[in-house]
DNA sequence: AATGAATGAGCATTCATTCAT
DNA sequence: TATGAATGAATGCTCATTCAT
């Protein structure tokens, strides 16, 4: 087995323990054990426990980012593209649950631990959601008035919190179809220029 | 000091360890130096460390409904209750950057942690929103097709990632005022009626 | 209540809790518990939690003598008298189960926690043994050539390690009277000059 | 060096802080640094304090056991076993205090810290009694009444008092040949049927 | 005399990390 | 590279004792 492969195993091990137990009740055995390697090995590919953490952050959410790219690459429309990136995160998330826990849970923790963690990853991601508004404003399909920098933070706010109750309930009371729906007809609703909302309103009846 | 006194010392006092560390890295004797009591008197009003962390969430989050739900009792309009829901909440995490740690952060921990907590308190705050927004559907303003189940969460989702970024930069880029703006640009386009959405951007402007 | 009153109130309180945890894992608070009295009141009769077991060991040990000397005092014959006190000892650890296991214990167990302590209660209790057993050689009744300094101890610990057993296992295999039967059976029989015991054991029979 | 012989150094030092401090006076740090260890190790081979106390009973009873079975199959007569057994039991008492300490007090606390743990070894020790008795009886050595079961606990008892003196005072009253001549002596002349007795009384002089 | 809230020293146990093999 | 036994620092919690009331 190749190296880059072990590390692999080993941030995929890390990333289900990390979700079932959360950072500070994992221990490096449980990592080691789920990776199928011995405690020490996993030091010769990480630093601390803690590194093993940024990593999960770094590798995960790159993954998440090169995913939803993709499917953003095929479509023009800003509209379109807000709402391919709310049904992929919300789709992703709900497929992968130890994924979402750790998003959700653990990567706000890692905040407080070392002030020098940028989550550089993290805001690349969150980024995606500003450049579609500057887009769509550029094109004047967004409200001008928008300001991309909090609109970002509201739309990714809205979707985690959503997300977020569905990991800790094991029911889950809308699918992700009624769900895009009902965030969409608000975010369009709100951020859409006058003339757009009311071609987007019809096109979607 | 009567015991109450003493028990509401330590509370705020973990508040505030808590919002600085962390639950994990927090030390009972961090707290019994913060509250100055000893490490053992602690334990004559808490059953553990977990006790205390639960404790903060119900006592703090019930000062914040307390509050909440005044500045709600003096307004009627549905459109302005969100927006002081709204207004308070940013607010009060602005002020009080440890409760708003406390509540971002180790709140969504303690859900894994103890599978039999429901945070009662906290879904109680939360339900504020969609009782606006059921209030607001009653009365004709707010779209009937919104799903309050899901609104209260994407509009609380929206809130809670920009105050998360508050308290994790030193610097502020927005103002309340600028944010409120926002926040209730968008959420308020989203979901009002057509008329009332015509009438409501009128006022704003 | 009177002072004294107080005082042997806690005496058999804590001879109760001793009994039941064992004086390690007796809390201070269980025997203020059960003599009815706040914790800080044992201070004002002992000095501290050793000085309790000890003053346990004194006022209930000397008890003990005081029946079983009462019970001699009525007999005269050696060979009776060691059988009263074989019998007395073992009705009264029968019935006492609380004091049965603080002398079983840890009376043994105080020893080695304070070296200055000499048990001299405990020696003198013991020392009944060896006076019978002088007063019978005296009389021409026991062997000469028994050593009444290792015969004591003999015969005590025979009576100590057959009530031990009754007081950890909760059935009893034998009777008390079956019990005396044999070991004054065999004790005498050991101990009597040859002609005593020719008459002794056909007494018996 | 082997886990056993770890196992092993661990279980000597705890038979030595025991003896020395008593179980609950004793720290894992103090038989750590007998044992010359790390503390962290005595968990790799013990689950926790209680369960070291059981494994050096366990241990040490069970190497005096093996002691004791070697040299009483080189003997075959019921009276000269009755003897070896003494013999051994106080010899291998008086040259190892720490094992002498740890059977006289620590055994006995163990049966009311834990209900479940049975002491099997101990019994086993003091079953070779009853079973050199039961031997005896059936080849018209012993008298037909002795019951075995309180004559073992008898025969036990009495050596067991005695060596416990012999470990709380420095000096020693009685030699191990007196103290065997004085037990013997009482216990042959007490459970030897009439006519064994006076032959054996004669062997002796 | 009596109370019981407060104290803080003390310890069993855990687990991230190291290093000899 | 890989192992996993060994390390030892670190901490939540207990409880004998004190003392203000």
């Amino acid at each position: 087995m190749k190296a880059a492969d072990k590390h692999s195993k080993i941030i995929h091990a890390a990333t289900k323990v990390f979700a079932k137990k959360g950072f500070f009740n994992a221990r490096i055995s449980d990592i080691a054990k789920e990776a199928k390697v011995a405690d020490g090995t996993i030091y010769l590919y990480f630093n601390n426990k803690f590194d093993i953490l940024i990593s999960v952050f770094e590798e995960e959410i790159g993954a998440l980012i090169e995913q939803v790219s993709q499917s953003l690459a095929m479509e023009t429309d800003p509209r379109k593209q807000l709402e391919i990136f709310a049904t992929k995160h919300l789709t992703m998330m709900k497929k992968n649950k130890n994924l979402a826990e750790v998003i959700q849970i653990e990567l706000r923790q890692s905040t407080k631990m070392i002030k020098e963690y940028r989550n550089n990853k993290f805001s690349e991601y969150i980024d995606i959601i500003s450049t579609i508004i500057k887009t769509g404003q550029a094109q004047g399909i967004y409200r001008a008035d928008i300001k991309p920098g909090i609109a970002k933070r509201a739309f990714f706010g809205a979707l985690d919190e959503i997300s977020r109750v569905w990991s800790i309930s094991l029911e889950t009371e809308y699918t992700v179809e009624e769900t895009i729906n009902q965030i969409m007809g608000i975010f369009l609703a709100g951020m859409l220029v006058t003339d757009e909302r009311t071609r987007y309103t019809l096109s979607l009846s």
